[in-house]
DNA sequence: TACAAATTTGCATACGTATGCAAGATGATT
DNA sequence: AATCATCTTGCATACGTATGCAAATTTGTA
């Protein structure tokens, strides 16, 4: 039964009394670096302590003109890739005594509303890492001044920072994979058509079947969502010439399209078709599953983003930076395993072809 | 290319020098139920419109004394029943105006740094969704005047609010369709043993089966963690009188605990044993695993969470309310089906034995 | 038209902190 | 002991907005 006003909250100025400070040395005393000697300093932690002082971020952020805080973008958490990834930048931010404002399910076109929160809080930095979110977005940010980093995402032109994998090289690698598999037809279920990821998939995955005489692809697409890959695994199962081999743009669609193929077509895998997904990520390596799968190295990635962000803040130049990085093939029992090629590292199967 | 200086950012006195009214008038345009009137207003917003002024949300808030965030603590993401969660506060706070500051991935005693961060933003209220997180915490923050609620948990002491399902009735209700059913042994895999959730669910198991006469229940913890669960499931199947039903304590588990026992030690489901979980989420839907689970209603969950925050906040009263929600037993195929009390509602189906 | 009532407006101040500046205290060097 | 360099400290002010109060304006009424 409090009474019905709000909480008071202890201020700096009363420490400083109680103290027998002035407020100036209190905000020190919590300021790192700040000149201070270490007798007032433990006069005033003493006084803070017992009056339960902690210093007003939003104060702080008034004066300063740095929230630390982090605005992070994502469309969708249904793919446990990106509560994967929400997971660690909230380890990262952390560590950097940043916070994480978390914005989500909306994603529509209509960005302007999540456009205007993030300017009013002054969001020292952003993340997005939403798949389906407007580009221009990212463009009017950057030009508000606030450093931004797209994450698994890249736009035309890179006025903005990014950090992707190699996307191309991937996909090129899984055409690779199969081909070495001995298959002979191939199918591909797309992920998001606008989207920069699904693109660099298809393109190398179609240039390196192309390279072993392979022009034909068999493409349903998926749209990176449970029920929309599961419409296309159904359109794809259903042709008269169902490919023996197919590359899933993800791993959140293949476990999909993986129920599909068994329970409602009765299909085999990976005898009656070999099936590759990417992201290597929550339920492909389960054992139902075992997807054969591109990895996307989230930790490193995460790393890097916080990276990009922390040194756009600290020096105020918001130059685009992008930041790529290496996945391997994770080789499980979803596809045909190739004769040669598959190398053991840290305890997993990797794909490595001896690049000659 | 842009100077080394932070963005500068438009004020509201700017905007009130360019529309030839003062700072005041800039502020009620902003503010709704403000007296202003319509002509002043449209020139105000005219001139904000040109300027790109938006309001600076955290000075708003240093002279408010509400920050329109709400901290939202989770331990972890792993189990997609909170990234669900998360999506849906989302939209739910966004709905009222309100935003999202996510804390994860700590899982240890060691709360307080998370609750001095939470003190200097000076949220307006937080979300301990965390099932191993220090009930301590929420007793601080209470004191400190914050609104708190517990999300699918509840402490012993009342003090705080919270919003669960009928736990205990949900792990009765499993042991009347498992006795239903024909089953004559019953195992139990726990989660996180000091949680409220864990303790209902098997208090309400273990009584329903107790009205049947079956009085021994072989347990083993797997915590609410995959690994975990997986070595339970392997002492659990190594036993040599093996159950031959077993409530797995939430969904995140089952399917853990269902690959171990059809890869690992070549069980049948449900005609070797049946699985029934709790949460009806993610993978439990799918094919491969179609598990036959206790639902616990997300979005209605939500919606009593955001209320309670609301009220709370609205009214400076912070008198705990607790909302206990109904689930249903969602009957898929991980579990032999008994002869009577399966009915279907909205296109499922349900266990609904006729109390009388 | 005159006057009261209602509405709108600007002034001034407050929110809680950080920080440049000058004054004061301390220590080092001869 | 005297001079100078180095630290500490407090004062005053600024950050961008909301709001009580009184003055100014508009609206309504007789």
């Amino acid at each position: 039964m409090d009474s019905g006003v709000k909480k008071p909250g202890v201020t700096s100025s009363q420490v400083a009394e109680h103290a027998g400070v002035s407020q100036s040395a209190v905000s020190r005393t919590f300021t790192p670096g700040a000149s201070i000697s270490s007798k007032t300093r433990q006069k005033v932690l003493a006084s803070a302590k017992t009056l339960g002082y902690r210093p007003n971020a939003i104060a702080r952020s008034l004066i300063t003109n740095r929230s630390r805080i982090i605005a992070v973008v994502m469309a969708y958490l249904e793919n446990l890739f990106y509560p994967d990834v929400l997971e660690e930048l909230g380890r990262a931010l952390a560590a950097e005594n940043y916070h994480l404002l978390l914005f989500t399910g909306f994603m529509d076109r209509d960005s302007d509303p999540v456009f205007d929160q993030l300017m009013q809080y002054r969001v020292d930095g952003i993340i997005l890492a939403s798949t389906s979110l407007s580009s221009e977005l990212s463009e009017e940010c950057a030009t508000a001044g606030i450093p931004v980093v797209l994450f698994n995402r890249t736009t035309g032109r890179d006025a903005v920072s990014s950090v992707t994998t190699r996307n191309r090289e991937g996909g090129k690698r899984i055409a690779e994979f199969l081909v070495a598999g001995g298959h002979k037809s191939f199918g591909y279920i797309a992920g998001l058509e606008n989207s920069s990821t699904n693109r660099d998939r298809f393109q190398g995955y179609s240039e390196g079947l192309a390279a072993h005489g392979h022009t034909s692809i068999a493409v349903e697409t998926g749209n990176y969502s449970r029920i929309d890959a599961q419409d296309a695994a159904r359109r794809m199962f259903a042709r008269p010439n169902r490919p023996d081999a197919l590359f899933v743009a993800n791993d959140h669609m293949a476990v999909a399209v993986m129920d599909v193929a068994r329970y409602e077509f009765g299909l085999q895998i990976p005898d009656d078709i070999s099936i590759v997904g990417y992201d290597d990520v929550g339920p492909a390596t389960w054992t139902s599953y075992g997807i054969t799968s591109m990895s996307q190295p989230v930790k490193r990635m995460v790393e890097a983003t916080v990276d990009i962000l922390m040194d756009q803040i600290a020096s105020g130049e918001i130059e685009a930076e992008h930041r790529i990085l290496n996945g391997e093939l994770i080789v499980r029992t979803s596809a045909r395993l190739p004769a040669t090629g598959i190398v053991v590292r840290d305890g997993q199967q990797i794909y490595r072809p001896k690049e000659a």
